[in-house]
DNA sequence: GTGGTCTAGACCACC
DNA sequence: GTGGTCTAGACCACG
């Protein structure tokens, strides 16, 4: 999988990366028990430095979504994907209501915004 | 409509007064045209510094959802809710892409994120 | 010619009518010597306050646009349009430059922004 | 490139920053990239605020101008120049529209105005 | 009374 | 080192 950053953004580079990791297997593109690259391959890779790829590592791995070990490297968590969704519904739901809100104040519609997120899952899952 | 912070939340101050302005247009509780309480009311009563309740209020105004009178104070804009959704489409579809990789990183499937949107949604509509 | 001001505009109310008396005589609705309405009148009829008009006034009589007699009321001066291009084209330059230098810095070049000028100047001289 | 600032100007001392990190741009003297001065180094060169300078910044920032990374710090857009012409030619519209009104009323016509804003233009391009 | 601007100094996150 | 946020207090323009 390729991972890009973007030194522009607004988004803190670590941010960026764990996101994109996120993303990545919201995709499909890794699975569970995938290997990832070494903290300093990664950095090395992307040009950036190697405490900011630790600082997204250790931000995947606090939510539970990959394994760092200190010998075997990092992979994804193998019960990512699986049934734990206990206090995330919480933040996500206060999450789509500030996204809803903003919507609401654009003159989007429910029926419009449910489109765009179908059409995000089509996204996600097409194969690409 | 209740304003309140909190001084805890990673959001800043500013953002989380920004949000519930929105929110509550969104939501209805505060219509096209109501005014307002003044940057200096508003910040006391918070209990918070003026220049951030002011800065707020200059987020909104950027985004058209306000009008900001020097004299006579500030007040939502009455085109609020109406049909502008110039750029803002393409911010929210990144929104949602990130929310929807998150998600699925922690089991919720589209099904269930559907059902939530359409709970907001209707959350927003109820009187209440 | 029908004078309005908008509320909830960001220009003051007393630069929204200056500006509005300004567009008028360069449009020629209102020429040398045509009486205004006086400030009391012109302030009722719009809503406003005495004091905003007569601001509005008392800008235009500075640039020697206007002028303004105790017991003769307000008119346009006879010498509006005559030649007397002294200290102003050095004002006007200094706001091309900064409107071209916006342009620019928005990917608008000469060839469009010649253009637009020749549209209001166009615009300016129809009837309506 | 040299920034100064006018304390004396009726306009704000963070627009007159502004305005003149434009016209450096449209002048060439700042290039795609380019590096800015920090916010502190900048504020205590000219003698004025920080916030002050921060404001100037954030404005650029929110035109898409410049590029602000909280610890590298301000450069230039690499896509400045580029062809963004979005809901600015509204605004242009307007001003020119102002700019040419007040002209008319000093008695500056279409062929006077256009051969100044082709001096401008001129001005841009050159060298110095 | 209102918001806008400027100054001053503090602390934080990021890299 | 960088910018971002928050606080505090001052003065100004507007109506």
């Amino acid at each position: 999988m390729l991972l890009q950053i973007d030194v522009n953004s607004e988004e803190t580079l670590y941010t960026q990366l764990a996101n994109q990791i996120r993303y990545g297997i919201a995709k499909g593109y890794l699975q569970p028990d995938d290997p990832l690259p070494s903290v300093r391959n990664l950095a090395s890779e992307l040009g950036i430095n190697m405490h900011t790829v630790s600082k997204a590592y250790n931000k995947l791995k606090e939510e539970g979504i990959i394994i760092v070990n200190r010998s075997k490297g990092v992979r994804i968590s193998s019960s990512v994907l699986a049934d734990r969704r206990t206090g995330y519904e919480t933040v996500l739901e206060e999450k789509i209501r500030q996204l809803v809100s903003q919507s609401i104040c654009n003159g989007i519609g429910e029926k419009r915004f449910l489109g765009m997120v179908k059409n995000v899952f089509t996204e996600m899952r097409s194969e690409t």
